[in-house]
DNA sequence: CGGAACGTGTGG
DNA sequence: CCACACGTTCCG
């Protein structure tokens, strides 16, 4: 009615999904738009998955609410890349993938020891997504 | 089945 | 480092 709910209202994360390590999620002061709601879990489709499904836009940051593209990003413009508009970026989906897996799994490795360029690079794409985290996060730095 | 969007790798 | 492109998954 008054809000223009997304006919994409979907769960915040789906319980089993990309676990995390402790409560390294919320830097600073964010909103939150992780809607609070109560999880079903669809017949997770992991029989012969590797865990590696997509999420889905939270539906509730403004980016998620944006009724259209703005026609002016490359991703707007450049349809081939298969991307959504920029604007309609689901911050949600950019903070979550942002302290993703990767991490976890490589950060023994540069907490060691500057890691190779190559793992450096990983680490570099996921960092991206978020200025914020790229600097709050790692208990273990 | 088709359209849309995420996740990831590579190139510049 | 950033931007772009592909493959894959998700939903209607
Ligand atoms: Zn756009
Ligand atoms: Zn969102």
């Amino acid at each position: 009615m008054s809000q223009f709910q997304v006919p994409l209202a979907v769960q915040p994360e789906l319980p089993g999904l990309y676990d995390f390590p402790q409560g390294q999620v919320m830097v600073g002061g964010f909103q939150g738009p992780g809607l609070p709601m109560a999880g079903s879990e669809p017949p997770l489709r992991g029989g012969g998955g590797d865990g590696r499904k997509k999420r889905k836009r939270c539906g509730t940051c403004e980016p998620c609410r944006r009724p259209a593209n703005c026609g002016a990003c490359t991703s707007c413009t450049n349809r081939r890349t298969h991307q959504i508009c920029k604007l309609r970026k689901c911050e949600v989906l950019k903070k979550k993938v942002a302290l993703l897996k990767e991490w976890k799994q490589h950060i023994p490795v540069w907490a060691s020891q500057t890691p190779c360029p190559g793992e450096r690079r990983h680490l570099d794409h996921i960092c991206r997504s978020q200025p914020n985290l790229g600097e709050a996060s790692s208990p273990f730095l």
